[in-house]
DNA sequence: AGCAGGTATTACACCTGTAAAACATTTCTG
DNA sequence: CAGAAATGTTTTACAGGTGTAATACCTGCT
């Protein structure tokens, strides 16, 4: 049975000091260690699509809320400030991936969408993002799998309960 | 039993393409999510002593090894750029919490170590954190924690060996 | 009209990584 | 054995992304 990184580092602060308990670590130095590789990898794909994650995912909530939404709603929906939003909808505009139309009752909204170009252009790269996804996966086993998936579900509901996950 | 966020994005994207295999998303969205909440959790007590994440993470990679490092094994410690330790260790040598020499044989390195009042930040920083840590995750049952524990571990190695973790 | 509150954008400061540069050592080669 | 080339370590320069706070704009109510 070898070693993960989190285990190493958790033996290291023992030899230096024993009284720690690092129970926390185990867990949330774990999450964050695999979250890190994991994004580091699923990067890959989309770069060779010219795409950042952080766009891919504004692209994916409007695909899959199937209408155009405005640009508060998107920042919520994909968790970041609204000036960022702001400055990937003019990227992705620029891209011609987007298109946007302002409210005509109240004209501080704007309403974004997916041009077809960009509805095509998530439509086949989430399938292949998905497919890599699963490849990177492969060779864990299944219990693995399942057990970590409805784990962490447990996990983030208590997070978004504890935390700032107000939604819907 | 009600949903986390993921389980209501992958029911979008079932919705509008049921053909779509999201498996691995509710796996890796999980973990991005849980990730994302806890960083911001975790920092919070961390800007009260001044200090960023990454900082925080300098000076327990010295306090642990409980010897000098280079930048170089740092940056290899902390898996961030060296460019990115050079700055943070500018940083912490005006705050007065680490000190450097030059090697004697081998003029290019530097040997980094933290000051006394270095060290005693960490030493009191560490487990105020660790104990934040826990109440973060408070109720939640032995059973699901230690499962994910484990599990996290197994994904863990499966990461390093399959994607970039050459380490020791 | 004026004001309170909501929405989007802009301005600014900061952090990060990649790539180039600066400096030191080791190795190769004539 | 000297000097050049290759290698190694750290720092600097630069470009890009992000969030907070300030700004611009709009609505709806009093």
């Amino acid at each position: 049975m070898t070693d993960d990184i989190v285990a190493s580092v958790v033996r290291q602060w023992h030899a230096v000091n024993p009284e720690l308990d690092t129970g926390p670590m185990e867990l949330i130095g774990r999450i964050n260690r695999c979250a890190a590789l994991l994004q580091q990898a699923e990067d890959a794909p989309l770069r060779a699509a010219g795409l950042t994650r952080a766009e891919f995912d504004l692209l994916g909530a409007m695909r899959r809320n199937d209408r155009e939404l405005t640009p508060g709603e998107l920042a919520r929906e994909t968790f970041s400030s609204g000036a960022a939003v702001t400055k990937r909808l003019r990227a992705l505009q620029e891209s011609g991936l987007i298109g946007r139309r302002s409210d005509v009752r109240d004209r501080r909204v704007a309403h974004v969408g997916l041009t077809d170009e960009g509805r095509e252009l998530v439509d086949r790269l989430l399938p292949e993002q998905l497919a890599y996804e699963r490849s990177v996966l492969s060779g864990l086993d299944e219990e693995t799998r399942d057990g970590l998936s409805g784990r962490l579900s447990a996990l983030l509901l208590h997070l978004e309960g504890r935390l700032g996950g107000s939604r819907r």
